[in-house]
Parts: C-alpha cells; structure tokens; sequence
DNA sequence: CAACTTCTACGAAAAAAATCGTAGAAAACC
DNA sequence: GGTTTTCTACGATTTTTTTCGTAGAAGTTG
C-alpha cells in the first residue's frame, strides 16, 4: 500500500527527497551538487543528514562499493499527499477548497491550464453521477 | 500594500495567529485555553510565544489593563498566501497547478464544490480573452 | 609506494523553536 | 487586611534540526 505512514520529513530532508526523486538512486557527491544550486551546504551536512533518514527508513542504500548509493523509499506522490494534507490543516482549517480558490487566485492559470483543471473536474463530476 | 514583510511564522505561532484570526483581540488565557483544544500547552508557554510574536511585530497588544490584549497584525489572507507560495516552491517545484490537480485528486469535491470551482474557472477564462 | 583525493562514520557544536519555572506586581476573594 | 488567584516578565532549559570538524579507510595518481 501507498498510504504508508513516513514520518513527516524536516525541510532538508524533503530537498534531499526532491533531488533523489528527480535523478533517482545518487550519490551524496550528487545530491550536494545539487543543493548547492540552491544554497550552499557542506558536503558531510548532506552525508550526515542522508545517514539520518536512512536510520529513519526514508532512504535505502547500496553499500556494495565504497561509494555508496541512495535512494528515495517513499514515493513522491505519498509524501506530498501527506504534506498537503498537514498543510491544509495547519494554514487552512481543513479546507482545501478554500486552499485550491485561493491558489487559483495567486497563480492566475494561463488559458492552458484552466482548461486541464476544467478536464479534471468534468471528469470529477461524471463520475459522481 | 498586503506585501510581504513579515517573517514566516513558526508552527505554534501560525496556530496562535489561527486563534487570533478566529476570535479577534483576545487575551493570553484565552488563546491558551483554544489552544488546549487541540493539545496541552502551558499557559506561560503560550505567553512566552506572543510576547516573541509581539516583538517580531506578528502581535500588537493593549496593555491600558493589567491583562493584556493581543491581536494579530498581517491578515489571514496575506500570511496564507506567502505559506502557500513557499509550500508550493518547497513540494511541488513551483508548480501550482500540480498541487492543485493533487489537491482536487485527494479530497473528492462534492458537486457543488466543483460547481464554485468551475464559476471561478470560467471567471478566470473571460477574464483572459 | 608515497602523496593526494574521496569517501564514510560520527561526535559535537550551533541554530532554531518550544517549554517551563520562578519572581513579583496587581487583582479578587473572604 | 491577609490569603489566594491571576497576570506579566524573562532567564534558563529542553527539544529539534542543521551544520561542521576530525579521523581513518579506501581509492587514485604520478
């Protein structure tokens, strides 16, 4: 099952998560580089935190050459369904409704875009029929 | 201006302006109490975080009486928006409508929910030719 | 093979956030 | 008016998260 529950990961640990989903299994040499894009971090803070989720089961690795390598456990998708979820709670009382309005008011969705929303929940409501 | 300048409130601060928001100016013993809603807080714990929060300018208070009266300073809207915005950034690579997609998929909306989205949808489509 | 680089492990410090305890002033109570 | 409760102020501690430094093993290079 997808609905498994991963403890909430700390802001680094979902930039780490976010590089690993993106370029798959890596090294810590890899996953640094790409955070330094970002903002600069020292490679043992990467290596350091990396050894932390995978102790927490967030990460899997193969150790079988000196280098080893990562890789992201949880799905993408389960994660950000979790965190949505909170967030929705935290910022939002529980409403996602208001969260998606006010989201669609922000952003101002290019032509494009409103009509795939549109797609979307056409689809939603046939099958609610 | 509903600019941005203030700093991101933490979590027990996001909830005590979530309070705030709710009830309007209010005392420290009553932010306490609703926050004990929720979970166990001590009262000087929650004292301790609005008198922080005042000090960032996230609070302003009353003090003409021995109790204090405390009310939040940025509206509701404004520190969602910026909380949206960041979560956005940090979980969905920027894409709003990813989230938006995701966030329609995990809740189901009722009929008449997709029906308020649709208006806005449409709203937003005119708007654009 | 000696010097250099690259890697892991991990303790420990630093930074950020949250919690608590105590003291003393004001108000309420009886 | 003495006792008890309620309030603020605020230092200090705890907890969580992030960062860093060092040591030593394993590779690389010339």
């Amino acid at each position: 099952m997808a609905g498994k529950k991963y403890a909430e990961p700390t802001g680094s640990e979902l930039e780490i998560l976010q590089v690993l989903w993106d370029n798959g299994p890596s090294t810590v040499r890899l996953v640094n580089e790409e955070m330094n894009r970002k903002r600069e971090v020292g490679y043992t803070t990467t290596l350091k935190l990396m050894q932390i989720m995978h102790a927490k089961g967030l990460l899997k690795r193969n150790t079988d050459s000196r280098t080893h390598i990562y890789e992201a456990v949880p799905d993408r998708e389960s994660i950000q369904r979790n965190l949505l979820d909170n967030f929705v709670d935290n910022v939002f009382s529980g409403s996602a409704m208001q969260m998606v309005m006010q989201a669609l008011g922000n952003h101002r969705p290019s032509v494009e875009e409103l009509g795939r929303i549109k797609s979307l929940i056409e689809e939603m409501e046939k099958k609610q029929q």
